[in-house]
This record gives C-alpha cells, sequence and structure tokens, in this order.
DNA sequence: GCCTAAAGTCTACAGTGTAGGGACTGTCGC
DNA sequence: GCGACAGTCCCTACACTGTAGACTTTAGGC
C-alpha cells in the first residue's frame, strides 16, 4: 500500500529527526530503566525525546498502550529458535536468558507479570506470545502431543516466571549495603515470631539465583519428560500414555 | 502502655462509628475487588467511607502502604499450621489455599507479586513474612536443614506463584464468552506465524488449574524430598548429603 | 466546667492522562 | 511554479490524582 512506512526523510543533521514508534519506546524503556515505572509519564517522555507530550500519541494510544510496547520491545531480546532438537536443553537455556533479561530490566519485571492480568490471551502483542508459540513448537518437534505440550509450557513458564520475581524480591541493588541492609531488616522482626527468618540472615545475604532456578529447572524438567510417548532421553520411567491426561 | 487501641466507645447507633485500620484496610479491599486496583483512589475510598479522604492518612501513611496493608489483610485468610508432620500434603493444602485465594481477589494479585518487589524483605509487612517464616518452620520440622528448607521453600513458592499468574492470565471472568473470545482472539493472530496457538483453542478453552498445579507438585515435592537428609518418605532416591547443596 | 490529645476536615498545590482543535511541514498532482 | 492534502506536532484545557499544612471538631480525664 504506502510505499513508506518509515519517516519520510532523513532531514540531516540539522532537523530533529522524525519520531518513530521505536525511539519512542526504546526512549521509554530507558527512563523506566534509569528511573523506575512511575517516572515513565507522558510529558516526562516526551521532555525526554524533546517533543511535546501529546505528539506521544501518535505511536501508542495510551499509557497502557505504551506500556505494553515496552514489554514487548524486552521480550523481543529473547531468542527461541525452535529447530533445536534438544527440548531440555533448549528449555534450560531460554530459562537462564530469561532470568538474565529480567535481571538487566528489574523495573520491567512487573510489567511483564501484571500487564496479561489485564489483557486477555488473544488481544495481547504479539511480541508477547510468539515465545509461547515457539516453545510450543519446540516441544511439539520434540515428540509431545500439541496438549500435552501445552501443559508442559504451563508448568515450564509457571515455575520459570515465579523463580524470576523470587529472585528479584530478593534483589537488592547495591551489593554493598545488601547484607547490611538484610540484617538491619531482620533484625526488626520480633524473635519469637520469627526465630528461623531472622536465623537465616547469612543464607539469604549469599543468594545463586542462576544455580537455585537450573536446580529447579533439573527436578521439573526430568518429571514432565516423563510425560512424552516414548521417553528417549535418560529417564527411565515407564512411559505414560500420552497427550490426554484427563478425559 | 495505652490502656486502649481500639476506638473509645461505640458512639450508638446514632453517630458514624469511628474509622478503623481494618474497617478503612476492608473496605479498600471490597473497592479493589468490585471496582479494580485503579478505583482505589483516596477520594473514592474516603467516600466509600462516609469520610473526608484524608483521615485515612490517619491508618495508612501512604497510597503505597494502603496496598501494603490490602495484601497483609488477603494474605492472613492463609491458614498456615506448622505443626503438621506430613510437609508434602501440607504444602499441596497450602498451595490449593493460596490458589483459591487467589481467584476469590483476583484484583490484588498483582498486589502480592508486585509490591515485595519494591520492598527489601526485611521491610515488607508481617503478615507478608508470616507464610515464609511458617512454611520454614514447617519444614524444618520435617527434617530439612535451614538452608536447605530455605530452598525449598523458594522453588515451591516460586512454583505456586507462577502457576497462580499463569492460571490468572488465561482467566476471563464471563465464561459464558470465555471461549467465544479466545476464539475471536486467537483468530487475529496471523495463521502462518501462530499455528499451534490457534489449533489449542479448544484446548485452552478448558483448563483446570487446580489438576494443572497439583501435577506440577506432585513433580516437584518428590523432587525436593530427596533433599531429606534420611528421606523417610515413599520415595526411593539415594540421600543426598544435605544442607549445603554449594560450597 | 476546662484541658489535652486525637480524629477528622478544609484548602491548596504540583503533577497526572488525555480530549479537541489549531499550526506546521513535507509530498504529490498539475 | 502552485494548490491540495494528509500526516505530525503543539497548545490549551479539564477532570482527576496524592498529599502537605493548618484548622475545627470530638471524646475522655479531671
Amino acid at each position: 500500500m504506502s510505499p513508506s512506512k518509515a519517516p519520510r526523510k532523513d532531514p540531516g543533521p540539522g532537523g530533529r529527526p522524525r519520531l518513530t514508534r521505536e525511539a519512542v519506546l526504546s526512549a521509554a524503556l530507558k527512563l523506566v530503566g534509569s528511573e523506575g515505572l512511575e517516572a515513565l509519564t507522558m510529558r516526562r517522555l516526551g521532555q525526554e525525546l524533546g517533543v511535546d507530550p501529546m505528539s506521544l500519541y501518535r505511536y501508542a494510544a495510551n499509557r497502557a498502550a505504551l506500556l505494553d510496547g515496552v514489554t514487548e520491545l524486552v521480550l523481543n531480546e529473547l531468542a527461541i529458535s525452535p529447530e533445536d532438537r534438544d527440548w531440555q536443553a533448549q528449555l534450560r537455556r531460554i530459562a537462564h536468558d530469561l532470568r538474565l533479561l529480567a535481571l538487566r530490566h528489574p523495573n520491567v519485571v512487573p510489567l511483564l507479570v501484571t500487564r496479561p492480568l489485564s489483557t486477555p490471551l488473544g488481544l495481547r502483542p504479539l511480541g508477547t506470545l510468539r515465545p509461547l508459540e515457539k516453545i510450543l513448537s519446540l516441544l511439539t518437534g520434540a515428540g509431545f502431543g500439541a496438549v500435552n505440550a501445552l501443559h508442559v509450557y504451563r508448568a515450564y513458564y509457571g515455575f520459570l516466571y515465579g523463580h524470576i520475581l523470587n529472585e528479584l524480591q530478593e534483589f537488592v541493588v547495591d551489593t554493598e549495603e545488601h547484607e547490611a541492609l538484610l540484617r538491619l531488616g531482620l533484625h526488626r522482626l520480633p524473635a519469637r515470631e520469627f526465630p528461623r527468618l531472622r536465623a537465616l540472615a547469612p543464607a539469604l545475604a549469599d543468594y545463586d539465583g542462576g544455580a537455585e532456578l537450573d536446580q529447579g529447572l533439573s527436578i521439573l524438567l526430568s518429571g514432565l519428560a516423563s510425560r512424552l510417548p516414548s521417553a528417549p532421553e535418560q529417564d527411565s520411567h515407564p512411559p505414560n500414555t500420552a497427550d490426554s491426561p484427563s478425559a
């Protein structure tokens, strides 16, 4: 239809370049990353781009749509290649990638888990549905039936998101102060009611999220593998009747 | 010290009863439940209670503190009794309880997962830390070492929260329209890029969250049981050297 | 009755999302 | 060259937000 969807022309180094959706979104992401979600207001973002706040509404219908755009942008950083046949290794890699992604954009994580809650599955931005489709493809390629692939996906992604939330809850930016602040905070707790939690201060202080994720995944994946019609992996469970776990 | 912290007296049926923190919080919860998180503004809540908005600041320092109060209130509905010795059964029961709690208060779930992200562990409202302490107690009572109990807790709670998020994402209030809306939404997706997701419409429509949670828990719990110093459960894995999984 | 402290209210301010309409600018057909 | 046009962008304005600070009312204790 229209021969050019990109901004018409580079106006040269003199004029301010035309706004783009990508420019708006990445500026928004940058702002969220450096100053938190609440700093992302239309006025502030406009100021950051040297542009009237109202201009932004050409590139996102809403503030909500803007947030959706940011989550999409972040999720696009996640690479999934459904060709690989070793599904367990793939899921492991994806999990660690997503974990690192979350650690790289901690302020966006609330969006990642919250936005889908207010948007029915079919109406989400495509970018947020792509991982789901690709993982389904990966699983069916590995031998899972369609419905079973969905169940496996749910267990896997659920655990993954849960872990990320867990880890980010304990994450404190300033690692210098981390332990001190932790002790201080825990010390505030009534000793009688919270003996175990208080005693765990040192263990809480050094938390290896990657390792913990990996161990959880080991448990989960080997358990899930037993759902394969003919378990070809190193597992030795008896093969289950697959694909219709419930009548 | 002060002999009475409760409101001084019941002023009788004539005068409006004194405000209480509990009254404020439960009104807030009710409002959130019926009209969503965004409806919870100070003015609106004040109006709901027939009170000047500024009065609320006597019972919650902030809007943020108000939100914390609501999450605390909801989490208080969760009963955990660390006395029980059968830790697996207990964790199963708690998981289902929390799931039902989330389904009862879907609008509060974003708070449940989001608020802790912006509050370091030591500074959270006591009510939100109580489940953690109790589960730790439950696990150590079952034979786990302190540090191992923490790891088990993390895996368990992570999976649980992940599942709840997953389920609520697919949850649509109006079950009549559910399948129709789902089909409609999925139909919007490009057929070439999302073949599996589109094909899964019927499977997505009837989603038994409880069963799915239970299956995931079975996998996870039996895997976690192998961390017990001397596995006393029905499991037959060789006992691991417990309590220090990493040097 | 008064005294005191708590509880509730009023006013005001800076900041929010965004509707409606007007001004500008680059591109196209002539 | 010119005029038309459509896409961008900006300005103004409105209803609404959280909350600081000073004020008024209320409830007990004596």
